[in-house]
DNA sequence: AATGAATGAGGGTTCATTCAT
DNA sequence: GATGAATGAACCCTCATTCAT
């Protein structure tokens, strides 16, 4: 006959090992990549015992997925926040295209470490995590599409194939969010990278 | 005292135990990934028996880096083939963009798979293929920098960091190619999504 | 946050398990040599899973050594308890030694099969090895040297070069036991032995 | 329809390829001992293949038997050059003794590095092998034996146990030959051990 | 609910032995 | 007869998972 009081004492440590485990889990997959990380090392990271990690989650790929979760719901969260107004001419366009990838800029930075681990590892963890991958990705596509198609519907982008150019500008992105974390951009600050990738999307490297 | 006869044909079994090895592992990494892949489903898809592979190879990783730098050698020297005549105006470089990128894409869809592997897996077998990968970007990267170079000092591209542009396009490429290659990209062809980038390249998404 | 008697409990169950290993070890190598063992012999005969050993020992080596360190610490502490009183004239040094090897030969004799195990296969494991069987030799040989060199002091032994000596008789004890465990030596008892062994010792083969 | 010339070389060829094996198998066993000795180390130090190895000998086992026996026979050889003049008394005796383990001394140390092996590794082959190095031992021992009975019948060694004290006799020999082998005496000479060891053997520790 | 010792299936690796040449 | 590449049985060791407490 367990007390309500005990219940509560059970279910807040029940939560507090929960989130130990996935910090521990974050921590750890940062730091070894996904595939190098044992059981063993999160339990000793997160300071609980051995057992407890299989209270909470089956295996290693299930712990993953919800650091995976963790991390592109709280992106989300973040995202949502930021106004969605629809600019009304190029320059407003360009401004806000700075504005939005500084502010994401942002966000990520402050979660460099997993956003690399996700973007990195996670492919090759499974087929369906390749997908959830695939599926961040394209929702940042289906994000730039939108703007472009906007833009054109106005008429103040050219006419083109607004998917292909939308999965080009999040290509172009990416990678230079990895150059950066890797080190290997060094003579030039964030904003100016923006600057020099958003004046490159507006008018490509044409003279004029 | 072993007689030619017997050095050469000893040389060239070893030889074709050797590339049935490399042959199996390509197979098997592409199908199963890099971690997934165990020892013995290499043997067992070369047909050759789990000593023979500790004869050519101590170990997966040593394998991969083969099938890594077979594949790799093998793209620089069908690239090597590429004329690279610097062009003399904006049209002549859009062409010779286009033409680049067409060649380019034929040469890598010939090795779709091993391409696919290596780009996602490489990074997490270590850090040292991290750093492969990484050189095998940016020598692409320097490439594209290299042209862009040119055409800015004669004047007809607009003066812009070159190496972050170069940066940008390659990651265009690159997630233009993944894209294609998990069949995301189904509207359109290969040449009409090429004249797409380039188009974006070379204007952006400006109007006029 | 774990009780004090599942610590207790636990540790009970790990040093129940450890000497498990030890004593199978024990009986294993006895019984088929240190080259012959495998570790599933070992784990076989001591009732537990493989990976049960390798909780406790990292390699065949390691619990060797226990095996061994456990053997000779407990000779050591029964010879600790033996009387080290010098004696006074050559009458008393010869009943001395026959005391002092009779109880030797029951430690031993109790002991036998590990001590048959550690002087033969030991100096075959590794270089280490060699050299604590050596030590153990030596220390022995310092034992016989410290009364020899006290009863020359005496003058009731005549002058001679105490160390060699001493190395000597040494070598006959160990000689005999191995013959002795090897049944070589029917006819006579080990009290006769040690009369047979003592007398040449005192006066060697020589008339009167 | 072979020649006989033909028959003559494939013979030479077949025992020089035999004895280039056993003399690389003694060189490898003595370096490595025999149980870290690989198949492979022997025909490598023999610059035979390695399927040379089994048309001679069976297996590893088999090979250090040859090494063991060929050494053993040579040991005996040597021996029977040696005179077996029984000594007339003490004196005599004394004078044998002395030359024989002179003469004996010369003959293990030119063989020095096979007889540490063959006495310290042997045994841990096999019960077989064990056996072997018991006869080994023995046929000494019966050697030792046989004087004593003498000197004892012609009265001028004290009557006692002859096998217990030749055993004692031989396992000093064994001991101190290991010691000086080991590095262990470095103080005295083998003329001064020997003289030493026989005055021991002679009188014993008694004074007088 | 938490624990961590115990587990054993599963993988990597070695090396004696075979066999086609 | 000699060769050495190929072989795979056999062994060591890891580590995800269980379970008694």
């Amino acid at each position: 006959m367990p007390s309500t009081l005990r219940q509560q004492r059970d279910s807040e440590r029940t939560s507090r090992s929960r989130s130990a485990l996935l910090d521990a889990a974050t921590r750890v997959f940062v730091h070894q990549g996904y595939h190098r990380t044992l059981i063993s090392d999160i339990v000793a990271d997160a300071r609980v015992g051995q057992g407890t990690f299989y209270r909470h989650f089956p295996d290693k790929r299930t712990i993953f997925e919800s650091v995976f979760d963790r991390f592109t719901s709280s992106l989300f969260e973040e995202f949502s926040g930021m106004s969605a107004d629809m600019p009304k001419n190029i320059t407003e366009y360009r401004d806000a295209s700075v504005a939005a990838l500084t502010s994401m800029a942002n966000i990520v930075e402050r979660n460099r470490d997993v956003a690399i681990l996700l973007v990195r590892e996670s492919q090759t963890v499974d087929a369906e995590f390749k997908s959830k991958v695939e599926a961040l990705n394209e929702s940042f596509v289906d994000l730039a599409q939108l703007f472009l198609d906007h833009a054109v519907a106005e008429g103040f982008a050219r006419p083109c194939h607004t998917r292909v150019v939308a999965r080009a500008i999040v290509g172009m992105a990416v990678m230079l969010a990895d150059a950066w974390w890797s080190g290997r951009i060094q003579d030039v600050g964030v904003c100016a990278l923006i600057e020099e990738v958003v004046d490159f999307a507006f008018q490509g490297i044409r003279q004029g």
